[in-house]
DNA sequence: TTGAAAGCGCTAACAC
DNA sequence: GTGTTAGCGCTTTCAA
């Protein structure tokens, strides 16, 4: 555990410390010779500059941080490998900011942009309308944001990036597939948090009918509440808002299909919220697809395996997270400008959870 | 994007700016007034201590790493954010470091704990036996490793750490019930990785078939290669290996079901080649389980929700990223001491992918 | 092509 | 209780 510094690098081969630093970092006019010796010294001593160092005197860390909710959820899990693989490639390390939820968390985590620590974030935070957000956003931190939108900062210069799913139509699609198929009671199960990208999904949902010359009912759109302020675990040592979010939907999912006993269809925006809905279809005694279609979002690679094979609307969540680590990349390494937007289409995949209304 | 320092705050409040340390620090001496004023100050001003000079200064980064090979696997899911969590509650960040099953990509991450990015690591590193690994704990180094051993440490005053579910009761358990079904002709599909572990997760299939009065047979142990040199993502922007790994378990597993028309029940060692596993099985024409019975490592929200629904032997990963990050947090904070050991029992969670043999 | 020197922003003795 | 001072190990002008 014993130290190497560049300092004891330069004794040991007779140059001066600016000298090793100019061969790690291969910038500035070093001699052939002295390169090579240097290196060797270094390999010999096993020598790693000290990243601490590093970030004080160059004012970068290059680490990013990713604030999200949570990675139960297959296409979170592909956009943070892709991230991570897209960032290593550029030298970027990463940082996970799991919040499960908790709004405290999320505020915390982002502030470690503006602690220093890091050069820029990716996040689909929840309260991406809170004044923090906004602050971040004005003070020209790099952000790119997954899925969510920021109204105010069009034209302004800023280093605010945007990678979308088209939500308004990934809910389409799946409403219009259900409609197409004859439903007329097509129900929604969806989180209560107040996401600017909420409207959007909706938005499809109902474009879709009466696109299909159906009408919208609010009493269709099940939300499920979700506890945004207790993230600490309990004696179980289990992320409390993972049960404490399935059992939510478990119960509002059953209490929504009882009371709606002529909803024949059902689509599921959150992939978290699967499980619970499936159970809960169980509990009341519904079939797929025989008493009740389905449409989830999200793939995974054990949709085509439950039982019935799910139809899902596939979000193209590995190329998201190539995107938003080359935008974030991009917004740290060149000056403020008018935000960048990706918007990505996503794609129905038919399997067999979904059959004509009779 | 203008940075206050703790000079300013100094300035502001008309103290040296050592006393701004020791309000931030909440350490020594500050009179209660000069506290509060500093406090308001950096209120006021939005100050935030800059991490990269604390951290060069104290030689701490209150950072640790968490190398997985991948994300893919609900079990690695649970233990990074139940890692998080508790790292969380520590004072700890975290970074990710995930390698695509890449080796070179592993050693590189692993060497960010000497460059003093990291004060610390867990890992369940795939080259736990590779010199660079062995080094890194002889040079006292905080790790903890995560379903790995490693030999010729014992006593030694380390900063080492493991982390363990019992993996040859694990395998013995699927292999005993389904002995205890009637099977006689159990085959196991695994990786190829050469790990510290494969002999304990063999170890215990032979246990329980010499338990049964069954021969172990070779052949009836199927390996799948794993592609542990590249990891850069293709054309698609799809992480190579996932699709490599995918491709390599169907034929694998497809070859053998159909040279071994006999095995009647298998086990799926690795959650991340289930789906390639029960792909193979429709392609060849068998069903789960009339014709196979079949039972995975790793629970996860949709077993229940297969066709049929899955019989697993269930890893208890929350409980293992608790006890590896408090842990890992307690090697950091206290000298070298001979290793700690921690060992998890895994659990049978029967359902319906079993049968009895005819 | 190389070296000297001044920081980067903070912590931690040590003195007062 | 508080201030002074010397670093932490590197990068980066600026001279030579």
């Amino acid at each position: 555990m014993t130290k190497i510094t560049a300092r004891q690098i330069a004794a040991q081969t007779g140059v001066s410390i600016a000298t090793v630093s100019r061969t790690i970092n291969n910038n500035g006019y070093v001699h052939a010779d002295v390169r090579a010796r240097i290196e060797a010294a270094m390999r010999d001593l096993g020598y790693l500059p000290n990243q601490a160092a590093r970030n004080l005197a160059t004012g970068r860390t290059r680490t990013v941080g990713l604030v999200l909710q949570t990675l139960h959820s297959p296409a979170f899990v592909d956009m943070t490998e892709a991230i991570q693989m897209t960032l290593r490639e550029k030298g970027y390390f990463l940082l996970m900011c799991n919040t499960q939820f908790n709004q405290q968390i999320e505020t915390d985590y982002l502030r470690l942009v503006q602690s220093g620590m890091l050069d820029g974030m990716i996040t689909n935070a929840i309260n991406d309308t809170a004044t923090e957000m906004r602050q971040l956003v004005q003070q020209n931190y790099p952000i790119v944001f997954i899925n969510r939108s920021l109204t105010g900062i069009e034209g302004q210069p800023t280093r605010t990036g945007f990678v979308q799913m088209d939500l308004q139509h990934a809910t389409f699609l799946a409403t219009d597939y259900l409609a197409g198929l004859g439903h007329r009671r097509i129900g929604v199960i969806t989180g209560d948090m107040q996401l600017s990208t909420q409207q959007r999904r909706l938005g499809g949902y109902r474009e879709a009918l009466q696109a299909r010359g159906l009408e919208f009912d609010p009493l269709l759109v099940q939300a499920v509440a979700v506890n945004r302020n207790e993230a600490t675990r309990d004696g179980q040592l289990t992320p409390k808002n993972a049960n404490a979010l399935h059992e939510a939907t478990v119960q509002a999912t059953g209490e929504f299909l009882t009371a709606m006993p002529d909803v024949s269809a059902l689509i599921v925006i959150y992939h978290t919220m699967l499980p619970g809905v499936l159970q809960a279809i169980r509990q009341v005694g519904r079939r797929v697809p025989d008493d009740l279609s389905l449409v989830a979002f999200s793939d995974f690679p054990m949709a085509p395996f439950l039982d019935p094979p799910l139809t899902v609307v596939a979000q193209p969540s590995t190329e998201m997270g190539h995107k938003a680590a080359d935008m974030l990349v991009a917004l740290i390494e060149q000056p403020a400008q008018p935000a960048q937007h990706v918007l990505l289409r996503p794609e129905l995949i038919v399997r067999q959870s979904c059959k004509p209304y009779p």
